[in-house]
RNA sequence: GCCGAUGUGGCUCAAUUGGCAGAGCAGCUGAUUUGUAAUCAGCAGGUUAUCGGUUCGAGUCCGAUCAUCGGCUCCA
């Protein structure tokens, strides 16, 4: 038997050969090696590709899937160690994830003290040494295996695969569990695994099922990737903006205040207003034109869009149904608002493309669990815009709208953190949308053509689009790997009918316009949030809400200090003076924990010629120069949005 | 909404078995007038998230509520 391997050569087996010994040989050695190859692409269990000639590789745990055999072989233990030591407990699932893996179990909720023993009971069975053996069965008989074995679950996953299926079990010394591969060749391949934490999930995702008892953990192939990744958590906890933004008090929350209901500090709400100054001013240029609509709005206009059918256990309701006259809600978006500002006239198709621009507070009453920091909040402020366009101008503005949310992107210096997806509606839930299939479709291929051309790349996801229509998100993750929808772009093709919106056409004909609805940068809570985390804090200077401090040597100079401060103000320039009658090193270094980008050190050498000693997060020290300059220099760089390379600073 | 953890001055944390709520930093006042990462002294700051219970006595034990965090679900 003839295998080439994945540098070319070709081994050569005596088909005798037992497939452990042919997989060593390859490996040399069982040391690292995950129990699989791949052909093709697709990995396969080892004892089934040698049975005829293949090109071979071997996994190991240096490559991604070999990885992940080693995690879900980690997971293989995990369930092992929990059945030893929780014998009750029935076994779900345990897949291997980007992060390590998991496994679900019926079981009581585990403690970290339990996950602490399970971690000692694992490291028994490592030591153990027990080799990983594949068996199959037919259905029928799998299902009886797992009913006497009293796992309910496994039961169940056996029973949704085909009628002919040939089920395949793994074991490890006395342990079995049903799965599909691969898998390490003995567990004393283990070497660096740690379990993070427990948590409840639902059995299957759903919410209607019984709630499981989850383990998270990790495994790596050698203890110091192990710590340097258990080093890397720590690292990103600290640049975390629900602890960084409070810390440096952007924002926090109040208990009485609510859940989801975040308090912009001053130092936040200045970076909130400076993007929204850009952003109004950006979309100005690209003729946009603004409104302000109320923030709420009795439930027929709600039930004219759809929102009270499909929307309202998400809306903050004012007043009982069942009571009152006229029922209020607090909007949730902007769309009929807007679309009541273009109904306010007949429009000729020579009006069109208008386009209406908001920035727009919006309210979203979310499950009470899901609040997270900045990012998921009840209470949210969106560049919020709608364009009323023909069916000619559509293809070009859709790319308008792109080229707005690329431009935000690059200017926040953010562009390649991001991932572009087609959310498409779900053909198998159809009620959930409104609209016939047609036009789903067609509208869904219209996007995916216009983003091809534009060379974008991007996913496609069924079931993430709009009630109303289809759409581009623009995503980005946060420090720990979770993704969030900063842009969307979405192609309203229902409520224009739903409004009964026309324009006057060539022919004199009353026509529907069609509808974009986008964000140019979506949420700018969300937005700060982010920044917090790709900036670790130390924003680009235009964003700071403090630009430049100024510390005067002693109080002797805080006259020329402050006359440095009304000078940087007449320019624009965020400043700020440290008064107090400290020692200039002790202002350095709290200036320097607050990441101030300048800060502008003033005694006598600079007041006698007008100068500053400039100190900054860029260059470090920059030496002393006129005020002039420094403000020349400071005025560029916010003018044109600059992002500049920090340097690492003592300690 | 579900599972779990947590909640002590602005921040970080302490308080033995249920036995007088304490420290550092920040703040304020005074002294110091400082040249590139922490000057000294003093003062003030608390109904221990809230409400209720057990107890001679509760930060500590029990219950409810609120909020925060880690997940699940959700995110039109």
């Amino acid at each position: 038997m003839k295998i080439t391997l994945k540098d070319g050569s070709v081994k050569e087996y005596d088909k005798a050969m037992s497939v452990l010994e042919i997989a060593a040989d390859i490996s040399e050695g069982l040391a690292r090696m995950a129990c699989a190859g791949e052909i093709d692409g697709k990995v396969v269990d080892l004892r089934e590709m040698v049975e005829t000639d293949c090109q071979l590789s071997i996994l190991t745990a240096n490559d991604e899937k070999g990885l992940a055999a080693l995690r879900h072989t980690t997971s293989h233990v995990l369930a092992e160690a929990v059945k030893r030591l929780y014998p009750n407990a029935k076994l779900a699932i345990g897949p291997s994830i980007d992060t390590g893996y998991y496994y679900d179990f019926e079981a009581e909720p585990f403690s970290r003290e339990d996950l602490d023993k399970l971690e000692a009971e694992m490291k028994k069975i490592i030591k153990e040494g027990a080799k990983l053996e594949k068996f199959t069965m037919p259905r029928e008989e799998a299902i009886k295996f797992m009913e006497e074995k009293g796992e309910p679950y496994k039961v169940e996953l056996i029973q949704d695969l085909p009628e002919d299926a040939i089920i395949s079990f793994y074991s490890q010394g006395d342990f079995v569990d049903l799965c599909a591969g691969p898998h390490l060749m003995s567990t004393k391949n283990i070497k660096a695994f740690k379990l993070i934490s427990s948590s409840g999930a639902y059995w299957r995702g759903s919410e209607k099922n019984k709630m499981l008892q989850r383990i998270y953990g990790t495994a790596f192939n050698k203890k110091e990737e192990l710590e340097a990744y258990l080093e890397h958590l720590e690292d990103i906890k600290k640049r975390d903006h629900n602890k960084l933004g409070r810390e440096m008090e952007l924002f926090t929350t109040v208990d009485v205040i609510g859940q989801g209901l975040p308090l912009l500090m001053p130092k936040g709400a200045k970076m909130i207003q400076t993007m929204q100054r850009w952003i109004e001013d950006e979309e100005e240029k690209r003729g946009y034109v603004r409104t302000k609509t109320p923030l709420m709005a009795k439930s027929d206009l709600y039930e004219i869009s759809g929102h009270w059918s499909h929307y309202k256990e998400g809306m903050f309701v004012l007043g009982d149904e069942e009571k009152d006259k006229e029922v209020f809600a607090l909007r949730p978006m902007t769309c009929p608002f807007q679309y009541y500002v273009y109904k306010n006239s007949q429009k000729s198709y020579r009006d069109l493309p208008i386009r209406y621009g908001e920035t727009s507070t919006l309210f979203r009453n979310e499950e009470s669990g899901e609040m997270h920091g900045l990012t998921r909040v009840r209470q949210f402020t969106i560049s919020e815009g709608h364009l009323i366009v023909r069916p000619d101008q559509m293809d070009e503005e859709f790319k308008g709208c792109l080229d707005l949310a690329r431009y935000c992107l690059q200017t926040l210096g953010v562009e390649e953190d991001v991932s572009y997806r087609l959310s498409k509606w779900d053909p198998n839930n159809k009620e959930k949308y409104v609209g016939s299939a047609e036009i789903w479709e067609d509208t869904q291929n219209r996007i995916r053509n216009i983003l091809t051309e534009l060379n974008i790349p991007f996913t496609e996801e069924d079931g993430e689009a709009a009630f109303y229509g289809p759409k581009v998100d623009i995503q980005a993750k946060n420090v720990y790997g979770k993704e969030d929808t900063m842009i969307t772009i979405q192609w309203d093709a229902v409520l224009a009918e739903q409004f009964d919106m026309t324009y006057i056409d060539q022919n004199g004909d009353k026509v529907r316009p069609y509808i974009i609805h986008r964000t140019s940068m979506g949420c700018y809570e969300r937005t700060l949030a982010w920044l917090i985390e790709k900036y670790a804090g130390k924003f680009p200077t235009w964003l700071c809400p403090e630009q430049v401090r100024i510390l005067p040597i002693s109080d002797k100079y805080i006259d020329y200090a402050a006359k440095v401060e009304a000078e940087l103000k007449n320019n624009g320039v965020l400043v700020t003076i440290d008064t107090r009658s400290e020692k200039i090193g002790y202002k350095i270094r709290e200036t320097r924990l607050a990441k101030v980008p300048y800060m502008l050190v003033v005694g006598q050498q600079e007041e006698e010629d007008n100068r500053v000693s400039v100190r900054s997060r860029f260059a470090g020290d920059e030496g002393q120069k006129p005020l002039s300059d420094f403000i020349d220099q400071i005025c560029k760089e916010i003018r044109t949005k600059e992002i500049r390379q920090e340097v690492e600073m003592e300690k």
